[in-house]
DNA sequence: GATGAATGAGTCTTCATTCAT
DNA sequence: AATGAATGAAGACTCATTCAT
């Protein structure tokens, strides 16, 4: 009875979530009203008040679970040893990151962006986010060293500032291609060589 | 009597804005109510009404005059001739951004962030927002351009691609500096120089 | 088989109720909500339906059970043939009615004085402690004609006129108890004598 | 300015406490609808928002107001030096009572009941009513040691118990009105003649 | 026979906006 | 020109009740 009931319980919430983040995509978190999230979820308003406490917890849910999201699609990038360098890594994120700008039905970007305006006034979302950015340069830096060990780097710079630099060029690029729309990544790499 | 009342009128609709920035930076952009302006400005509700159509005008109005005060906050390193190289400008526009964190009573990065959520589902700020980015993108490569003359810069990558990484860096700077509490800008120039 | 089933009705009939009484008097008939009660009960939404058909037939039938108890509180006081006079009956059935205001873990004051509220505007309510009171008096008016014979009582007053004012002394206290807390029912004794 | 103002919010809240008793008479305070008390005072949902904070806010003004409408009812009474003693002057206030059963369009005493049951879990409402209740006894004690000082009333009981005796009459014989139908006031002295 | 997930109607409350004064 | 009281539409959330399993 549990084990079903769980199961159950857990699908029901992703499904939830991913019509909020279509709704969060389409027209904003805060915009979005519940009536919205409930309509695309097909599920009736009590329904969803029996998986989420509130339209908050459901924000912050959201937020948190994209941040779960993204963290599995970037793995990949992390386990890929042939990276040669800083610069080929932060395009190799930023492209990983543009490749699935719309697949879904939403646009991981919009919801990112839209999850650091809430972090400016809820504690929760802020937690969720600093907790995994700050794990997402931890990881960088990680790389950062092997590479100084391996001496194409070279040591007069301290890994995680250049890991902070790595991850300031990745967000500054997801701006960039949500508000400006040039979103080639390669352009990345190309520019960091004039430095 | 038109001169007096312009003047009068810009001053007011000025008075408006800083108290919707106050309020934005508070509580967020869509959170805020049109009740909570007029509160913090001082006036009316209906004359809050004389100076901006409705609520959406007003954000459009907000966030536009936003990306003119940070311009101006700008303009002096534009101006600045003795800026050595990219790391460096960077790190300047990082460095003088920050300065202005808390200076007026609201924080021009959440005004900016919040801003960028705006743009998703705002066309008009979007087109603000969009037209002042890539402008500011221009000015960098103009200085790019006058360094690969001078042999500073090498002329291998392209100007634009290079402003680009620059723009890049300080759009990210803003945000770990808004999520993650990072704000020495001091990072960025010691972290470029591991790539 | 319908007799154990009977039974066993009965039984989860009176487990409800109980667990209704400690509902209202903690929160109030009205405010009370089904899942409250069902909570407390220990029992299902779907089981709970089939004891009752609906939130107003729980409600009549708990205030109803509240007087039964109620009843069989006082039965003693009626069968005591040594109580000398009116005013130590009325005394005796406030002393019994306070001792028993928190002891199963509701305040049949409480619930009274809700039932009082209720059968303002549910005729159900209304006929069923109508009923009970008019009996109650009526008891009253026995006692008080067996003093009358007896000599004790004068019979310039109608037995039932005095066991209206006892009833009212009785009806008074309890109000007096739960709104100002002067629980003492001795007070009455005392009081009495000064009229 | 304020004066109008002042005026103009008194008339509007006094408007809304009388439309809140017609519908707590009729229909019981937690029945009641905010929707009910809106259409009753003819108001719009968000003027009514703008005279009480919310929905219990205006509970508790509706109630604490019956008090002082009371008290007002009852003051003659207390003027009224001609009333020779205890018995009497439960009758003559139980009989003012019953004078205004239904006369603006709602039942003091209905509310009065409700407005107990509203105490039994409202901190609010309990103190208002406790410290109404606590006052009025007081001030039939002040009757009852004048009449102990002119030898009218034995010295035997003590006034404060003697008042409590008073008031406990009263109350119940509200009890009995609102529920048993039986109005007649007159019952209450020929009663009292018998103990 | 029992469960608990689901529902739809309804509740309280807020908000951008207008209009009489 | 200015005020602030008023409005109607809509939002978040709850609850008594039912029904598939």
């Amino acid at each position: 009875m549990p084990k079903v009931s769980q199961a159950h319980r857990q699908m029901r919430q992703q499904q939830i979530l991913e019509a909020a983040w279509r709704c969060f995509d389409r027209g904003g978190v805060q915009a979005t009203t519940m009536q919205d999230i409930i309509a695309e979820s097909g599920l009736s308003a009590s329904a969803m008040y029996r998986y989420f406490e509130d339209k908050e917890a459901l924000i912050v849910a959201a937020i948190t679970a994209s941040l779960g999201a993204l963290g599995k699609l970037l793995q990949p990038i992390f386990d890929d040893v042939a990276i040669p360098g800083p610069a080929e890594l932060a395009t190799r994120i930023a492209q990983r990151v543009d490749a699935f700008v719309a697949s879904p039905g939403y646009d991981l970007r919009a919801i990112a962006i839209q999850g650091w305006g809430e972090a400016q006034h809820n504690d929760d979302v802020r937690a969720a986010i600093s907790g995994f950015y700050a794990g997402f340069r931890d990881r960088l830096a990680v790389r950062v060293r092997a590479w100084q060990k391996a001496g194409v780097v070279p040591r007069s710079a301290r890994a995680l500032d250049i890991a902070n630099v790595i991850q300031a060029v990745v967000l500054g690029h997801v701006v960039q291609g949500a508000i400006l729309g040039d979103v080639d990544a390669g352009r990345i790499v190309r520019g960091l060589d004039g430095f």
